[in-house]
RNA sequence: GUGGGUGUAGCUCAGUUGGCAGAGCACCUGGUUGUGGCCCAGGUGGCCGUGGGUUCAAGUCCCAUCACUCACCCCA
């Protein structure tokens, strides 16, 4: 037997109608907030997520799918949505009519990871993305945006953790002051860490070797080192946060693995998925539009893990598939055949409407209308055909009624869009 | 990449010191000439993850391998 590859997923129902729930409502609110979509191909050159993700990061180091194409040019599966938003809006000059531009996008990413609960190696995100706009006051409406995403989707046990990263202007002062405490300590550091401390300090911040953590004890924090812009950035941020009543955590040691954040970076956390306690993460990255060849125009965005936040969903309920309106039961060849040609007319009008195709008993197609969630049966039978009758049972009060055949369709509409909207 | 746990029916899982492959749920049929849920009876369904070894005999013991899963790392 041939089985999915490891680390993959099918989604199946009725959890696929979870994740049409989920998509249709952030595609509401995002709308609302003035996001408009963007459709992006899932494979692209490596050299864009060499240079927005960074060389020295993990993703970029030993997760990503990469492989010569058949001309040789080396392509990557997309380990994360940014990069491919950040070259379309260059490519494509979006730009030049309008620096401001708001996207949102769904889809697959790609990283090879040791799969385990909440990570997948094709796993789904919903980003959104924010270009032109520096000011605070985005940030915050995007952590607002998330929030109220998930206070609509009932998401529970959720917090938003957020902090500075600086800017080019104080974070390479931070970097060396950091580098210089651990210096007589890089004996006490983790492996990794003490490639991070010559590559990238920062990381350091948030290891979580217990070795790593004692020897920052005393270290300098990033929230000391911020100039001024940094500090009422980050400032204004909390107090837009405050105003709009959004609870959050300052995390001084909230680095994120991507090279290209700037300044606010933010993740929302949970307790729910094991290990895995983000559900969603995202910042500022003001200078990856021009590091990529476009023009200087800061950017904001965040990506939201679509399985992750299925997957504590799903702990609640899963009633979003719709249930059946009407099965027909019909007895006999001929029966069926009519039934055939009704079903076919009132799933074109936008009833869910059901059959049997194997002429099965009554009692079996009664069975079967019952546990589809069928709100009524139709039964067509010899004894009705000849009196042009169809008997219309509701099953959930037992009632029955009959209908005369030529006015069956208009019936049987209006009884079921009538109970639609009492529902 | 490293470590732990688990692989037996569609699902959840029993399976004794090695001795005929099991239960519950689900599914199908009947009990009711043409009426669902509850109940009762019967039935379908298995390369016991895969390959090797030990043995008269392996689901059970040994080795290998694969998959799933949880955790480390990192991230969504």
């Amino acid at each position: 037997m041939i089985q999915l590859i490891r680390g993959f997923k099918d989604i199946l129902p009725p959890e696929s109608a979870l994740w049409q729930h989920i998509e249709r409502t952030a595609i509401g609110v995002f709308e609302n907030f003035g996001f408009r979509e963007i459709r992006l191909p899932i494979l692209e050159q490596t050299a864009l997520f060499a240079r927005s993700i960074g060389e020295d990061t993990d993703i970029v180091e030993k997760e990503m799918y990469t492989f010569p194409d058949r001309k040789g040019d080396l392509v990557t599966l997309r380990p994360e949505a940014t990069a491919g938003v950040v070259r379309s809006y260059i490519q494509h000059k979006l730009h030049a009519e309008d620096p401001v531009r708001k996207f949102y996008t769904i889809g697959p990413m790609f990283r090879r990871e040791r799969p385990q609960k909440g990570r997948y190696r094709q796993f789904y995100q919903i980003n959104a993305e924010v270009f032109g706009i520096a000011s605070p006051l985005m940030d915050a409406q995007l952590i607002y945006m998330l929030m109220k995403l998930f206070q609509k989707l009932r998401v529970k046990d959720i917090a938003a953790h957020i902090n500075s990263l600086g800017c080019p202007a104080c974070r390479p002062e931070f970097k060396s002051a950091l580098r210089v405490f651990l210096s007589d300590k890089t004996g006490s550091l983790c492996s990794d860490c003490q490639k991070r401390w010559m590559n990238n300090p920062l990381r350091v911040l948030d290891c979580k070797v217990p070795a790593c953590r004692e020897a920052l004890t005393g270290a300098p924090m990033l929230s000391g080192h911020l100039c001024p812009d940094c500090r009422s950035h980050f400032n204004a941020v909390k107090t837009w946060l405050d105003e709009l009543k959004i609870g959050y955590l300052v995390d001084d040691r909230l680095v994120r693995g991507l090279d290209y954040y700037t300044r606010t970076t933010f993740e929302i956390q949970t307790g729910a998925l094991g290990a895995q306690s983000a559900v969603a993460g995202g910042g500022r990255y003001d200078g990856l539009v021009k590091a990529l060849g476009g023009p200087d125009i800061p950017a904001v965005g965040f990506a939201i893990g679509f399985d992750r936040l299925a997957a504590i969903l799903e702990q609640e309920e899963t009633g979003h598939s719709r249930r059946t309106d009407v099965y027909l039961a019909a007895l006999g060849e001929d029966c069926r055949d009519l039934a055939f040609g009704w079903v076919c007319t009132l799933a074109g009008m936008g009833i869910l409407v059901e059959m049997d195709f194997e002429s099965r008993s009554l009692k079996s197609q009664m069975k079967r209308a019952d546990r589809s969630g069928a709100a009524y049966v139709l039964i067509l039978g010899e004894n009705e055909m000849k009196q042009g009758l169809a008997v219309l049972r509701n099953l959930a009060t037992r009632i029955q009624e009959e209908i005369p055949l030529d006015r069956l369709v208009d019936t049987l509409e209006q009884k079921i869009k009538k109970k639609q909207s009492t529902d």
